[in-house]
DNA sequence: CTGAAAGCGCTTACAG
DNA sequence: CTGAAAGCGCTTACAG
């Protein structure tokens, strides 16, 4: 059972007191302002803080401020092991900027994506990290709470609010570009149904551009299984393409999983190139060639619109293929 | 740049207007309480807030309150997959019971594990969830501000905090006992030095048992380059074991990296057996043979702990073997 | 440079 | 069943 007298937490009157100064004061040098201190007051005050190891409650200052000084971040699904850097990512980032991070896996919630943002702004976050894009509705809505949006990852910017994003069809396509390079005439394309467009068409370019028919199409999922089907859909064609570009590391790994279940082999029965370039996508067999997003500049990057609150902000960052093994290329 | 005229969110005291009622009143219907309110009353409120989309303001109520409606959660690298799950699953269980989750990452911040939970604490969470063990005088002072605790898959329980655990040693044995089914008689250990004995005894004592010599024992870091490193020593080896338990799954998709590389397959170089039950153990090369923990039933428990705050709580979850292909076994 | 005081939006005894 | 009022721990004009 619980220990009957709990001692509360020392406030800013303890402190104020054991200073000998007014609790305006000790708000002052807490925040380093907005009114100047004097040197020896301010040491009584920093001396009192230490003793009662005081610290500002977080709640209390939110609701003076009509703001608190977490970050929300919504992602699908943060077991995704890209959404998982990218959140580990910002959550880095936000602690460097003296803010903390809530983060929301979207997917798999009984919640719609309204209402888990609506506890985001009940909590009065300052602002919001954002892999859905939202419709001018709902930017109105946050808007009128006073909550910075930035939106990260979305194929194209919304006008109006700042994003952070990366070249999607550019990335797909330097991928595509060097799979042609390495000979293979019929490429297929992995992807999901939602967000098909953007590496779709990175995918259809390049092979189009090399004068190539386009090869197979697989709509899925973004998961493991997602990719495994693919693998699977793609290895029953009567016609198999003799490589494939797969539109996540995540949907590669579920793929690969289906490739070695079958008997057969990475580059050798069906080469593959991938997107995201995550940690684990070096680790898998073969390694993967993969487009690598640069997670800690998205991160940053967007945590820096947010301080910034500058609406216009459209960062578009530069993708880089890492090449290695499931490509077709030499160890 | 931002609109100007930022409408403010509508308060207790809009809705109260409108329902021409009492602040309190409107206290009442929101939370179901303490004081009764009458149907008709209680009907006016309710139109008032919809009419409103009144969203109560979360920092308020913490304040007032003494204490928010948010778990922390500390892992060590929620870019773990298991750590991930054991996020999600948190992360959905909490909102069952009407709390949201803020998870931090400990490892990789240049803060000390207390001011991780002094951020924490700031900001009034009303309980933590931790893997890691806490000393009695850091539990102390959490009790001090009134937060509720729970330390979760920790090889030990904490006297006086509540616990949530699986019960180590005994699902390494297992995985070890197949392995020597198997006909293994050379039988190595992977694992990390802070968390070595747990998992490590299990594993020793399934050896032992059977009256086999220790195998080799490789002790490294929890993460895929920490598993790749572990296989590149186990490989150089003289006398290479013919099995090997490894102590997590990442540890393993890093280990399983290579031992390919190396141009060795498992198992027939290498049989394998690992600990954790992942998704991914399923979709890697070959399958996991694994230890499953039930990350559902762990974070259930230690919500249901946080929740009932009773802190003689010890909860220890079996574990399950689930045998795939690393160790031998047929597809 | 410092302090007294109002206010942030809630909750909760206390009266009625 | 309902309301007036104090209080949670801060911030921030406003005076001095």
């Amino acid at each position: 059972m619980r220990s009957v007298n709990t001692p509360r937490p020392a406030t800013r009157t303890d402190v104020a007191r054991l200073a000998g100064v007014s609790d305006a004061v000790v708000s002052y040098v807490v925040n380093s302002g907005p009114r100047p201190v004097a040197a020896a007051t301010r040491a009584r005050v920093l001396d009192a803080i230490h003793a009662l190891n005081y610290r500002p409650n977080a709640t209390a200052r939110a609701l003076s401020r009509g703001m608190s000084d977490v970050f929300g971040m919504l992602v699908v699904d943060a077991r995704n092991p890209f959404f998982a850097q990218l959140v580990y990512a910002a959550n880095r980032e936000s602690s460097a900027h003296g803010h903390s991070l809530m983060t929301v896996s979207t997917g798999g919630s009984p919640l719609s994506l309204d209402e888990q943002v609506d506890e985001l702004v009940a909590r009065r976050v300052r602002g919001l990290i954002s892999v859905h894009a939202f419709t001018p509705r709902q930017i109105e809505r946050l808007r009128g709470q006073g909550i910075h949006v930035v939106v990260i990852n979305q194929p194209a910017a919304t006008p109006g609010i700042p994003s952070v994003r990366v070249d999607l069809p550019a990335g797909a396509r330097t991928a595509v570009e060097h799979l042609i390079g390495h000979g293979y005439r019929r490429i297929g394309f992995v992807g999901a149904a939602e967000y098909r467009s953007a590496r779709e068409h990175g995918w259809a370019d390049a092979v189009s551009a090399a004068g190539l028919p386009l090869g197979p199409r697989v709509l899925t999922e973004y998961s493991l299984d997602g990719g495994y089907d693919a693998g699977l859909q793609l290895l029953q064609l009567e016609h198999r393409p003799d490589a494939v570009f797969v539109s996540s590391d995540q949907m590669s790994m579920g793929l690969l999983a289906a490739v070695h279940a079958a008997g057969l082999r990475v580059p050798e029965d069906l080469a593959l190139a991938s997107f995201d370039g995550v940690t684990e996508s070096a680790y898998l067999w073969p390694p993967l060639t993969t487009v690598r997003q640069p997670v800690a500049e998205i991160t940053a990057a967007a945590v820096a619109a947010l301080v910034a609150d500058d609406d216009d902000v459209d960062v578009v960052l530069p993708t880089e293929l890492v090449v290695r093994r499931s490509c077709g290329c030499p160890p």
